[in-house]
DNA sequence: GCAATATATAAGCAATTGCTTATACGATTG
DNA sequence: CAATCGTATAAGCAATTGCTTATATATTGC
């Protein structure tokens, strides 16, 4: 897999809103289970399901089964694609996220 | 249009390929024409000019006319809504981390 | 005006997407 | 074991997408 064709992943996966919502929704939450976001989600179980599916195929989050569930949390190095990507031309618009880039640099 | 729909406008616009090849050579190019664009493209001129109207309807380039010639550059106010959204987590990675750190600490 | 050039739009189509309902799988409990 | 809970998968479907060819709309030069 290239880094275009994961950059393609990365934002075909988070462009969607409702998927996108979901993975604010496990950002904030730091750690949830897949019933606790169907809860207080718009689309069904299987939805959800899907959606947790293809962030986990970008490699959004990462998962840890504990008994009946499975629990989601952010995977950050999973946004490296978009963050390298901005990176690289960086120049162009300002500096505002070289910080961020550090910080993401560091978790690795 | 909240900046959730921008957001989501600007992902959907760079997740294709072929359109995200146009916005990337119209930032090497610095300005281009379309005819320009065109020519070592694997797509159509019709395909180009729908790529091209994308990447304007979501802010991402702005466009001069020159006589019949339409010269495209990079807006880079357009990218905004992407470098905001990652910078409104920055503080969330930022306590991550520090939690590892202090995880870290604490198991020596 | 007419022809040529640069770009945009229209119409149609195959592929993809995100959702639904129905069903299956997997793990726990009694 | 059987019942139940949490999650995933299957199948189907309407909506969207990105491309094509054909045509339209500028703009310039003769």
């Amino acid at each position: 897999m290239t880094a275009a064709m994961q950059l393609t992943n990365v934002l075909k996966t988070l462009a969607d809103p409702t998927r996108r919502a979901v993975f604010e929704r496990i950002i904030r939450e730091g750690e949830i289970a897949a019933t606790g976001l169907v809860q207080g989600s718009k689309v069904s179980q299987p939805a959800v399901s899907q959606h947790l599916r293809a962030l986990r195929d970008a490699g959004l989050v990462a998962e840890r089964r504990e008994g009946r569930h499975i629990h989601y949390r952010v995977a950050p190095k999973g946004l490296s694609p978009l963050i390298d990507w901005l990176g690289h031309y960086e120049s162009f618009w300002a500096e505002r996220f070289a910080n961020l880039e550090k910080l993401l640099k560091e978790s690795e």
